[in-house]
DNA sequence: TCAAAATCTGCATTATTTTGCGTGTTTTGA
DNA sequence: TCAAAACACGCAAAATAATGCAGATTTTGA
């Protein structure tokens, strides 16, 4: 058995087992316990595992650089922007907030989609810089950094003379009285250039963004063509939404 | 039997079993496990798999995210510039270009530097959206894909209003008599445009990048203020940059 | 067609890597 | 605190690789 494979059959155990021992890892490949102990060592100076007195554990999630985007709940928010994905077709044109649900739906968009999309953030840009076939134009300006998205009136300025087809807006906020809202101003104010920009407005939220509120008006219920949610269009809680003329994907 | 024929049956066998071992090989082919060796080092250096000490594996492949960035010869780009670390000083405007070593470049700036930074590339700005004391501004356009960066009009019209103390620009060809050029022709316009923009010009560099030219020429070596590469200032390999003017760090 | 050049292959030699074992140290848990 | 378990380190044997060289084979170009 060559040492890659021993490696593979570490890390396969390990990732099951959520630890290995050094004793039994022995015992099972019929090797001294040095031998593998120097394997877990190798392993862990790649950062493949963590070693520890007795064995090795899984490594620990490493928050610490800027380009390992840990996204909250991103297994519910892929089913939500899987169902937006009916809405994309060949040559239109998009323009994409940031946030991490946008973020998860560019990571879902078809290889083969041709389409142009306009977006302020860095995230998403890296994201859809993957696609072959997307034009991909992205709007500078003053970086707002924890956000990673620009923002200020160079953005405003060429938001507005976009012609979107579609553009797929990320919520904090959202109730049925006061519609889309921000916690910050001058997002609030790209939001609404957003949509004045586009036939189409998309927001894709998780429930628990419903029947609450912030500071800063993007634009009421009428203004969003279509919401799309982790919840079934027809779910009680989406009923008043329902009633205003939203339609609930 | 001929090589190539070796050579597609040792990827057979190899998708067939996950793995190939030199010995193995040498008796099913009645041949030596020199040619053998030298049969998996050539796939080896094709990327069609990866050879190990007593064998081949198949290739891992770990590429297929965007987030990951791998910078080749992280190590000795960090060497070089640690020393350009002394040209930055609070509440100067900054211009980067993108590439590999201005990315491990913006990595070691300072968390205390106050400074205005304008760059066009997704990576640099991802990595200095961290530091909390640079205000920093993202020049839009449309992105060239492979090298995650903005290009075109948008970025010149941008770059060209600017007033910079001091330009870091990365470098895919230098040599005494072109002085810098490019391979893109859109990359060497948006560099001709930060270089008019800035007071100083830095580039920085590993030395395989001497004595070596691409298609479109970006500058003049009289142009450049301060290069910066792994060789000491004195090296006889640099004796022809230093006599041009330019100052070497 | 033929000789020179390029390529391929195996062998011998040398270098490197892997591995188990002995020895002494560190960690663990009662 | 103490004994058992786990570990680190150096060493030596074995396995594997790299390298130079020579003979064989193929390709090239006149």
């Amino acid at each position: 058995m060559l040492k890659a494979e021993r490696h593979k059959f570490i890390m396969t155990k390990l990732v099951e087992e959520q630890k290995v021992v050094t004793t039994d890892l022995a015992l099972a490949l019929d090797l001294s316990e040095d031998t593998i102990r120097r394997d877990l060592n190798e392993l862990d100076n790649k950062k493949l595992l963590e070693k520890v007195y007795g064995g090795a554990i899984l490594v620990t999630e490493n928050t610490s650089d800027v380009f390992n985007i840990n996204i909250s709940g991103e297994e519910e928010k892929k089913q939500i922007v899987a169902k937006a994905l009916s809405l994309l077709h060949d040559d239109q044109v998009i323009i994409m907030s940031g946030g991490s649900t946008n973020l998860v739906f560019a990571k879902l968009i078809p290889a083969d989609l041709k389409a142009t999309i306009y977006t302020y953030s860095l995230p998403i840009a890296m994201q859809l810089s993957q696609h072959p076939n997307i034009d991909l134009i992205f709007i500078g300006g003053k970086m707002q950094k924890n956000a990673m998205v620009t923002i200020g009136m160079d953005v405003i300025q060429v938001v507005s003379k976009i012609k979107a087809d579609i553009c797929f807006i990320g919520a904090s906020s959202i109730n049925v009285k006061q519609g889309l809202t921000e916690i910050g101003y001058e997002i609030s104010i790209v939001k609404k250039a957003m949509i004045e920009a586009s036939d189409r407005v998309v927001s894709m939220f998780s429930s628990d963004k419903l029947n609450t509120k912030m500071p800063h008006v993007v634009c009421d219920l009428k203004q969003l063509d279509t919401i799309v949610t982790n919840l079934d269009p027809r779910d009680p809680s989406l009923e008043e939404y329902r009633k205003s003329g939203v339609f609930i994907l």
